[in-house]
DNA sequence: ACCTGAACACCGTTCAAGT
DNA sequence: ACCTGAACACCGTTCAAGT
């Protein structure tokens, strides 16, 4: 009885993430990753609790890339706070025409019990950007609207919902100013 | 060889909707409904031509009824095009409120080959106080930050995405008064 | 003209039997 | 200790056979 081991978890997270930017969530079946890593679909089961908890594997991988991508975008932008908010929202969009299956898996909604610690995280760059534009008191409402603002316009998008013509970039660009700008004049108006 | 018509496309629909309100979308199945029509699942398919087309039917009532609760809120509002979209937004999240599914259904990204028309007279109220507020050549703009901002931060609150504790109502008004402000200021910037 | 059981191709998942 | 085929309970959907 030796035990020829014939995958292993990170070949199956791999093979999981291919099956999802390629075909979405749908596509992502068991039987297509032990297929995909060359074994039966009930091994994957050795590895692997459950569908569950592999899409939540996967989702996990994801929201932290998009979190490196927001944050190496926060740095790379200049000290001002509206500038901040504007390149760290232009490079989720950047994520998310890169990769809209991965977008669509952080924030469509179907992963609802994921690690809290990682989404804390994964909020961070722009609760820490809202809190140098507006304050401590104001930063968490500011983030909800900036983070619910951009996730979905980016969401419409991604499934085609703006279907009114003009121009999406342009109006996605603007709406990030009307945003920014609100808060900063909001402070303004707190401190004269 | 009679015929007795055992059920109704009505019937159907009205089954489905139960489905969707009490367990969501994943609960809408066609053994589902046949079972609470009485009816075997093969015979749903003389009234409906799959799965797919019954979701949608019921995505349509769905996005009517949200469009008749937001044309309602707005009529009720003032004339101040603010506190009319702020008006709108409230309306639609307690809609949301009332009816998480529904609420899920229109704005989930699930249903996305549905009928334009329908869909851009349910835009319509939006667009319509943007409108008054911005002016004709910012509506679209207007409307599209306004509808991105609300659809995300209901479909997160739905699905629990607002984890740092904070109230959650207040970053909903006070997102609303934000980019209603914003909107003003725009204007108010450019008419002297 | 509608309804039905049987069947098919898929899912996810379990488990006893192999090595 | 891992892998497998067979099986189970579900899906949606088709279709020949009933009335």
């Amino acid at each position: 009885m030796p035990a020829p081991e014939r995958t292993s978890l990170d070949e199956i997270a791999a093979a999981a993430l291919e099956l999802l930017d390629e075909g979405g969530l749908g596509a992502l079946t068991m039987q297509a990753v032990a297929t995909r890593v060359g074994v039966r679909a009930p091994s994957l089961y050795k590895r692997v609790a459950d569908r569950t908890a592999l899409v939540e594997r996967v989702f996990l991988a994801c929201a932290a890339e998009l979190d490196a991508v927001m944050r190496a975008a926060a740095e790379r932008a200049g000290s001002d706070g509206g500038d901040r908010i504007v390149a760290i929202v232009v490079a989720a969009r950047d994520y998310a025409h890169a990769s809209p299956h991965r977008y669509h898996l952080i924030f469509g909604g179907v992963v609802t019990d994921a690690d809290p610690a990682a989404l804390e995280r994964s909020a961070e760059p722009i609760v820490a950007a809202c809190r140098a534009l507006v304050g401590p008191d104001r930063a968490l409402d500011a983030a909800r609207t900036v983070t619910a603002w951009a996730q979905g316009f980016l969401l419409m998008e991604l499934s085609g919902s703006f279907r009114l013509g003009g121009d999406v970039e342009q109006a996605f660009l603007r709406g990030a100013r009307w945003i920014a700008d609100a808060l900063v004049a909001d402070r303004d108006q707190r401190l004269p």
